[in-house]
DNA sequence: GGATTAGGTAACAGGCTGTAACAGAAAGGC
DNA sequence: GCCTTTCTGTTACAGCCTGTTACCTAATCC
């Protein structure tokens, strides 16, 4: 893939500033923008390959915008927002957003979402659909998104939990990326209802311990699913995806 | 789909004001209206997914606007009342309501039977004309809507109750689609008799597994009507329509 | 090596779901 | 009207799923 294209969709100009020089220090192309009619005039010029769009514009309501924009383009969206309330939240994800950001963020962590939709979205519009329509292999297995089953090497089904399936499907479309048990736990939301992720426990180690012992030969010794200590875990492993 | 838009109809400002403000708030649009010349505007200057209107407009009545309105579109409405009166309600069905509900009403019912209409109008101009012409086809099996009949894959009809096969036409119309036990209440009780639902029990989970001793090959591990654990239930095959 | 920190996981608890059994309601049949 | 059959919601129980906790081991630092 080239350089992936961003385009940085701010009113407020020092955050706009301050947004495309991170993302450019971190090796994407970020185009500032400040309104729909700017929007539409990149869209319109050249091949962007994501658009980070605030909520809060003025009077004009980003949601509604991402909304407008999806009816029309697959272009990849991540909403930004200084509203983290849960309505919000919702409300983006049912206008098509790609994912959705709470502002003050992480930096670390708006690269690693950019990332991840990117990749995402080289592929296929929208994870649920790939979900439907896409095989997965990895490392000898196989994952089949329509019916949800999971075929070891040996042909054998074995069955995953819910949650075992979601974290299986952020692995997949994550392979070679270092992601922070925060990211996984938000990314898992994602797929599910949005909640706030909990701060305390070790509810990924042990999630993430539980699908070891299921898709690793040894789990002791994990080959695919390896911890980055003091990162998180890495999917170390190719994954190729086919339609069907 | 991009972002529902609303028409609210109401002659009370207060009312219409604090029902935009909240439709808002869950991430739909709302535009206000106070009769029967506003919606005709709304309706002719741009796309109306669904209309909410008020059975008391002053001089005018909702009831015969609704009929008026469905003489000529197909444009889904949900009829609000404080009068909870039967016969009030059987008038609205009649004209061709698609939703009836009485002030005061939990707003959280309203947002499910706001969504469980738009969806069901995703496809179809209305489930009653579509159960009186169509033939679904899903996973090898096949419901005549015109004579609720069900055939399985190898072509043995099965029988269905009443119960059963409003559950059977509520997931033909949202396939893929998540539903919560509250939203499969609320429809079920749309094509039914229009009763509040109840609040406790599990009638929605014995439905189900009724239903899923029918048609599904192995009940204990269902293909179709899968569980969504903490959501609901969804409906994961392809449906497919066809006249006759 | 000893101390410190991070990660693995067994055990537990609470919540969610499936379902058998029961009872009331509805619909026929006589 | 009375009985039988069918349908459907409620209840209770069992099992699964999942996050938390606590303890142990492994890695890192000094």
């Amino acid at each position: 893939m080239a350089i992936p294209r961003l385009l940085v969709v701010d009113d407020d100009a020092e955050m706009l500033s301050m947004m495309t020089q991170f993302l450019r220090q971190n090796g994407f192309i970020a185009l500032p923008a400040a309104s729909e009619d700017d929007i539409r005039g990149h869209l319109d010029a050249g091949r962007i390959d994501l658009i980070l769009l605030d909520v809060m514009l003025g009077d004009e309501n980003g949601v509604d915008i991402c909304g407008r924009l999806r009816a029309e383009q697959d272009v990849p969206i991540i909403l930004v927002s200084a509203l983290s309330a849960d309505h919000q939240r919702m409300a983006g994800y049912e206008v098509g957003a790609d994912d959705y950001i709470a502002k003050p963020f992480n930096p670390q962590l708006l690269l690693a979402r950019v990332r991840a939709v990117l990749l995402r979205a080289q592929r296929t519009p929208s994870l649920a659909y790939r979900r439907r329509v896409s095989v997965f292999h990895f490392g000898g297995w196989v994952y089949h998104g329509k019916r949800d089953e999971v075929l070891s090497p040996e042909g054998f089904q074995v069955a995953l939990s819910q949650r075992e399936t979601a974290l299986l499907q952020v692995l997949l479309a994550n392979p070679h990326i270092p992601l922070t048990r925060e990211e996984i736990a938000a990314a898992l939301d994602v797929t599910g209802d949005g909640n706030q992720p909990e701060a305390t426990g070790r509810a990924i180690d042990v999630l993430v311990g539980r699908l070891r012992t299921k898709i690793e030969k040894n789990p002791k010794d994990p080959q695919m699913l390896r911890t980055e200590r003091g990162t998180g875990y890495v999917f170390a492993v190719d994954v190729a995806v086919t339609d069907s």
